[in-house]
DNA sequence: ATGGCAGGAAAATCCTGA
């Protein structure tokens, strides 16, 4: 297949690496991404089924953990080149959530973004403070000269028009005032949410629960994200979600989630 | 206010997720 003429760049919570790996490779093979970050593999690093995704076609930089996290980059045709293992700022975290490299001419920066739940409590002062990491580490990349896209599972409800039922949430630690408060913040330091840009204003979800049948009725919540710096922004095309991933069986809760951009210059 | 579902590791129950 030749490729597109923009860049397709994807993020996909895969919930569990082994068990998703077959809608995986058939998400792959229909859709053709270009750049890919997953978010829990759930797999420690000798687990990653690295052979079956270099058959299908992509090279493939990961970080492992056993039972939760693990986050990975994959570029079509290309071995991602890494940047960076892990977020800076606390040597004493040892959760994998942040992997950087670059992938066809733009340096990807893939993140998942702790849950907090429940709030208050260390693990909603974990994911603050995460927040701040991420802050600090997204200032140094915004204003650089080639396309940077931060994408992931940001855990975090921008807007009351990014949750079918803004009271059901309300105690949640992905809609916290603070939380979404600290998203708003990174935004301003120059980053274009770039689903949101691309799609318009009406409703369009990432994630649904495994509840009362909430992906058949489209009860769902945005919180995977692609955030691109202003030489990414530039190129913006169009965006979406592809939700048939998530409408079949034994599916991940995420659907894969992604955004189109000119192609760099000079990639590779 | 609660619990509904799911994955992983361990082991037939727990922790975590969102």
């Amino acid at each position: 297949m030749p490729a597109r003429a923009k860049l397709r760049i994807a993020t996909f919570n895969v919930n569990g690496i082994g068990t998703r790996l077959g809608h995986l490779l058939a998400w792959l093979e229909r859709e053709q991404p270009d750049i890919v970050a997953l978010q829990e593999l759930k797999a420690d690093d000798a687990a990653f089924p690295a052979a079956d995704i270099e058959a299908a076609g992509y090279g493939a930089s990961w970080i492992g953990q056993r039972s939760w996290n693990g986050v990975a980059i994959l570029g079509r045709g290309v071995e991602p080149v890494e940047s960076r293992r892990g977020l800076p700022g606390d040597p004493g975290d040892t959760q994998s959530r942040y992997l950087e490299a670059a992938v066809h001419g733009v340096l990807v920066g893939a993140l998942y973004l702790p849950n907090g739940n429940p709030q208050p409590g260390p693990k909603f002062d974990y994911k603050l403070a995460w927040m701040a990491r991420l802050a600090r580490h997204a200032a140094s990349l915004v204003d650089l000269p080639h396309p940077v896209a931060l994408i992931g599972d940001y855990n975090v409800i921008p807007t009351d028009a990014d949750v079918y039922d803004p009271k059901a949430w309300r105690k949640d630690a992905l809609f916290q005032p603070e939380v979404r408060e600290a998203f708003a913040r990174l935004l301003e330091q120059g980053w274009t949410d770039g689903l949101r840009e691309a799609h318009g204003p009406s409703t369009i979800y990432t994630f649904w629960d495994y509840f009362r049948q909430h992906a058949e009725r489209d009860r769902g919540l945005r919180i995977d994200h692609l955030l691109l710096n202003r030489a990414a922004a530039k190129g913006l095309h169009r965006a979406g979600v592809d939700r048939w991933v998530r409408l079949q069986q034994k599916a991940s809760d995420h659907a894969p989630t992604w955004v189109e951009i000119a192609r760099p210059r000079s990639p590779r």
